[in-house]
DNA sequence: GTGGTCTAGACCACC
DNA sequence: GTGGTCTAGACCACA
């Protein structure tokens, strides 16, 4: 896996694991992957799979039975909602369309670009 | 000037910079402040802005006559916004729609909040 | 390790970096010192490492592997001949030529000087 | 006039009217253009031109006459080769020729560039 | 006055 | 342990 420069890189595995859970790939009360595997299978060292399913875990995404592994909670997915839809409006939105038009991009050409996806 | 936590000053005071050239509040060919005038305006070290003018420099986006000072680029806007139109199109954008879609906020809800603002 | 009075430090380790590269002393992929450890070893500070790594990191020399260290691109040689081979013919050679000759020196001289060597 | 990036501006200036005397453009006993005159002509700062002429005035390659002008020495043609050509040979070369072949430059090849121009 | 380089030392996030 | 950023302060060459 290739990571992005400034974001850590703990935080950018917990995002990709978000989106598994949100495009139902992964699903409440499976299993995920161990900490060394996953570790392995993104060439990153084990702390800091460790870091991302801490953070998940506190932040009730995920969570651990003792000896056997990490599981997705039962709410994964509209807790992951919840929190993300309010940051991405509130935060994120308005930041965006600002750029746009500085930038000189119309929103509606937004639009027409989602379709050719 | 009030700095965010995550992202490096330098590159802050650089975003700055480049949206007083995109709002032709700096005008081409027109001397920028000095290293040390900045620092003391921004309450920064010098060295920090040198960073920064060491970066938009090796972007084409400022230039240097020696002993005099740091100049806007002729082309500085153009630069600025192929630069970042690109990066923004190619890398943010996609980024952006697959979270609305995981997120269940449809692309169109956007032109109603920018109408808003 | 002496310094030249003239160029900068920062500068004279990326080209000393450059030259073990092209003899093959430091290998693709191999990893290089850390900033401390070459601070110490050349007796210089570790910010001055610093900036020489940013450079060859910006010139695709050497690359970061996050919280681990800097590496050996894998195509830094060609990268390192390429550019530096272009600079010599394109702007250098030219420039000797013609001090050669307005000192009076024959170019075919410079093989019999060579092969003293 | 465009400068080069690491050398200074003056010595940069100093070089080009060595050249001229080398190539007899610039004749012993001639008066050359007064800073001011020069320092238009190359878009540079008098005091810089001031310094150039200081250089070459101790170097014995210009004289002055006091509120007239400078002028060429009426050796100053033996005395840049005898300095030049020394530093060039002993100095400057032995560099060359390693770079060129670190860079893979077989020195043959550098006569038929030269034949070229 | 300008930028440019360097040191020393600190603090931080990340692996 | 790693790099990365920042400050403070110094010194220098150049314009």
């Amino acid at each position: 896996m290739e990571f992005n420069e400034h974001k850590p890189i703990y935080l950018q595995i917990a995002d990709t694991i978000c989106d598994k859970i949100l495009s139902e790939e992964w699903k409440p009360e499976e299993r995920i992957p161990s900490v060394r595997e996953l570790g392995v299978l993104l060439g990153v060292n084990p702390n800091t799979i460790m870091r991302t399913y801490d953070y998940l875990q506190s932040s009730d995404i995920i969570f651990n039975k003792r000896g056997v592994g990490y599981f997705i909670s039962k709410d994964a997915k509209t807790t992951i909602i919840s929190v993300q839809k309010h940051k991405f409006i509130q935060e994120e939105l308005p930041k965006i369309l600002k750029r746009m038009k500085l930038l000189g991009i119309n929103p509606s050409e937004l639009l027409k670009i989602d379709k050719d996806n």
